[in-house]
RNA sequence: GCCCCCGUAGUUCAGGGGAUAGAACGGCGGCCUUCUAAGCCGCAUGUCGCAGGUUCGAGUCCUGCCGGGGGCACCA
């Protein structure tokens, strides 16, 4: 049964009468299908269901019309149109939404005790877009799941140690030692010194990278290279490296950091690969003479920019190049600090990790998402070596090439290569994020006595999240098949995917302060008149709104490329539409004085009305089936539809000014409309501000 | 090589096996003396990637192919 696709009518369709319609006739042997090949069968049953389902709908049609409860019921194209009576379920519908209330959409309570994990950002690292796709969806999803009546404990995963903590201390106290950060932005600062340092240990890569993506793509480069090198050779003196660079670069093999004799290569090459990159850049634009040699199409020059700005880039810290190898034997011995707990570096830690933790707590703050638990993954990193224990006794885990892992095909006893093998411990005994998440794991089915437990995690980590629960599922974890990692898609920009490594990322600080600048701008350009607080306030929910539901208007298995200007902008399908048609459902309410109680008078309905009442009855059975197919999209798109209907209405049907007893009912109906949406609007964690 | 996701209007995306596949953005043209124009109305553009199959009925389910993205042993 579903709603009569046209507008204006209210009621339900079915399509029983062909699944009717089809039995009957294969099953009675119709005296026209026999005698003919399948095919013909097939054929002339095409033809025959047709005719048939709108008889049996007739029939079945006359029948209900004469039930008191429907208006009417009709037979229409093999369908069966049923048409409630308007007077008592619109008195129906628009009654249980005022004695609900806020409460309206919630369903029965469900048995089952649920735990979500999200958000799991990492200490020391900048929040961006990408975490703020995970902790909207997060929390729209426990919102969502708790209004359809589970028990949901919304749980937070702290990333405070790992690699990328001991990269960040490492370069603060090799490098930063002593600098005093601003106070509220000392989070950002760390994440800021994190991707220095990642720069640092990765600059030979980068260098190579470059440089063999010019040998790659750039004809006029490879052309060059005889002379570039013959340069280096004359002016440097290099010796062997030179032979090497012309033969990789010749024959477009890849240049390895490890194939060089002398720190000085490199840095003394640089410059003259500048050189030649700025003549063939002249020479993309035409200014220049094709060089004769060069058969191949040569890059545009969008494309020499691109390399020249990377090529600058890389040059101005080329004096990083000696100490790289330096740099990683340090940043591992900074490992082994962690390891055994030297208390300087167990103090500048934990101080540290308060300067994120509390950038973390503004920003939640501020977007309104909120936890029950929060766990830390330095805090499970013992346990997990238990459980590392318990798995080599247990014969689940073995060693193999020196480190503890879990064949899983094979302990399933699987042919075909499936969940394959996990490592979970490193072979120098530190912890994996496997360790850590096997004991976590553990910890919420055994201390949380948790029914089904969801982990809201980029899709990418699919297959260790299987790995994680059948390795749950071999030590005997019943809960392990109720385990489900709720997988959603990068947010990538248009020049590419984020990484702040290359400063291809947007902060979430960043973008939130543009949005919330723009949303300022315009309530001070619409309602001049307010007060300041209340402009900041409105603003702050027009602007977080908007980003957050730019996160949710999206199905999560989706890329969203994230584009600023799009993201900035207020009108159509964004939250501020929606937000827009609550203002204006609360302005018209503001200006009645008793509002209308008892039967109300719902007749001669126009098309409008009949669409709005039909939207907002169905918001309960929305949140379900959104709570049981873990979809946040439905409902945001739910109340982008009941925002267009409440507009359609707004336009087709005055309130104020309409006549007794119609305005009394477009009064009700307005309010209960408003109630939708501030609960639809609540679902997806967005505010719905009176004015705007 | 194995596995996962995506392919629908110029663009970004909805679409629960059922009727004529819908929005938004962008483009063009209209609507503020009437409850806020962050709004509304009108116009244009579709081989739903391709080919089979299941079905009375497929954008939706199945198989294969093409194109794009991602994952597969000590990152998280």
């Amino acid at each position: 049964m579903r709603p009569i696709p046209f507008a204006g009518t209210w009621g339900t369709s079915s399509s029983i009468c062909y699944q009717l319609a089809n039995e009957q006739i294969s099953e009675s042997g119709d005296p026209e299908l026999e005698g003919l090949s399948k095919k013909q069968a097939k054929k002339k049953m095409k033809e025959l269901v047709g005719p048939r389902a709108q008889s049996i709908a007739e029939q079945i049609a006359e029948r209900l019309a004469s039930d008191d409860d429907f208006a009417s019921a009709e037979a229409s194209n093999g369908y069966i149109n049923i048409e409630f009576d308007t007077q008592r379920f619109a008195n129906r519908v628009v009654g249980t939404i005022g004695d609900q209330a806020s409460e309206y959409g919630r369903g029965e309570k469900k048995a089952d005790k649920v735990m979500v994990e999200y958000s799991q950002p990492n200490t020391h690292k900048a929040f961006h877009i990408g975490h703020l796709r995970n902790a909207t969806l997060g929390n729209t999803l426990c919102r969502i799941m708790d209004l359809a009546g589970y028990e949901v404990q919304k749980a937070n995963y702290i990333g405070d140690i790992g690699m990328h903590v001991i990269k960040c201390l490492w370069c603060y106290e090799r490098f930063h030692q002593g600098e005093e950060p601003e106070l509220s932005a000392r989070g950002r600062w760390l994440g800021d010194i994190y991707t220095e340092s990642d720069q640092r240990v990765n600059f030979r890569q980068d260098v190579l990278t470059l440089l063999n993506e010019l040998a790659n793509n750039d004809p006029a480069f490879v052309a060059m290279v005889d002379r570039m090198v013959k340069e280096l050779y004359q002016v440097h003196d290099v010796g062997e490296d030179v032979a090497y660079l012309l033969g990789q670069i010749a024959n477009k093999r890849e240049i390895k950091d490890e194939s060089f004799y002398d720190q000085g290569t490199i840095p003394k090459f640089w410059p003259i690969v500048g050189k030649q990159l700025h003549v063939n850049l002249e020479m993309s634009r035409g200014e220049r003479e094709r060089h004769d040699d060069i058969e191949d199409e040569i890059p545009q020059p969008s494309q020499y920019e691109e390399w020249i700005e990377r090529w600058d880039l890389l040059g101005s810290r080329m004096d990083w190049w000696p100490h790289v190898n330096a740099w990683r034997e340090e940043i591992k011995a900074e490992f082994q600090r962690w390891e055994r707990k030297d208390p300087d570096f167990v103090s500048l830690w934990e101080t540290t990790k308060q300067w994120s933790m509390v950038d973390f707590h503004r920003i939640y703050d501020e977007i309104d998402v909120t936890f029950d638990t929060w766990f830390y993954e330095s805090e499970v990193e013992e346990p997990g070596r238990e459980i590392v224990k318990d798995l080599m006794e247990r014969e689940i885990a073995e060693i193999s090439e020196g480190l503890p892992v879990v064949k899983i095909d094979e302990k399933l006893g699987l042919e075909k290569e499936t969940y394959r093998t996990m490592p979970v411990l490193r072979s120098d005994g530190t912890t994996l994020y496997s360790t850590k998440d096997l004991a976590l794991t553990k910890h919420k089915f055994e201390e949380y006595g948790v029914d089904r437990s969801i982990w809201v995690v980029d899709v990418r980590q699919g297959l260790y999240f299987q790995q994680i629960f059948k390795i749950m599922e071999l030590m005997g974890f019943e809960q392990a098949e109720k385990c489900f990692h709720l997988g959603y898609e990068m947010v990538t920009l248009p020049s590419g995917a984020m990484s702040s490594r290359s400063g291809n990322v947007i902060l979430y600080d960043d973008i939130a302060r543009e949005v919330l600048e723009r949303a300022r701008e315009i309530i001070d350009e619409k309602n001049p008149e307010l007060p300041d607080a209340q402009k900041d306030d409105i603003a702050h929910d027009v602007g977080i709104g908007s980003l957050k539901y730019s996160m949710l208007s999206r199905d999560n298995n989706r890329v969203i490329v994230f584009d600023v200007e799009e993201s900035l902008s207020f009108d159509g399908h964004a939250a501020p539409y929606i937000q827009y048609a609550h203002a204006r459902a609360c302005r018209i309410l503001e200006k009645v004085d008793v509002m209308p109680s008892g039967e109300l008078t719902f007749a001669d309905l126009t098309a409008e009305e009949i669409d709005l009442i039909q939207q907002i009855a169905i918001f309960p059975t929305e949140i379900q089936r959104a709570a049981e197919e873990y979809k946040p999209l439905y409902i945001a798109t739910y109340v982008f539809e009941l925002a267009k209907k409440f507009n359609d209405f707004y336009r087709a049907c005055p309130v104020l000014q309409a006549e007794e007893p119609t305005r009394a009912a477009r009064v009700a109906l307005v309010n209960a409309t408003r109630q939708v949406l501030a609960n639809g609007l609540a679902a997806i964690g967005i505010e719905a501000p009176e004015v705007m």
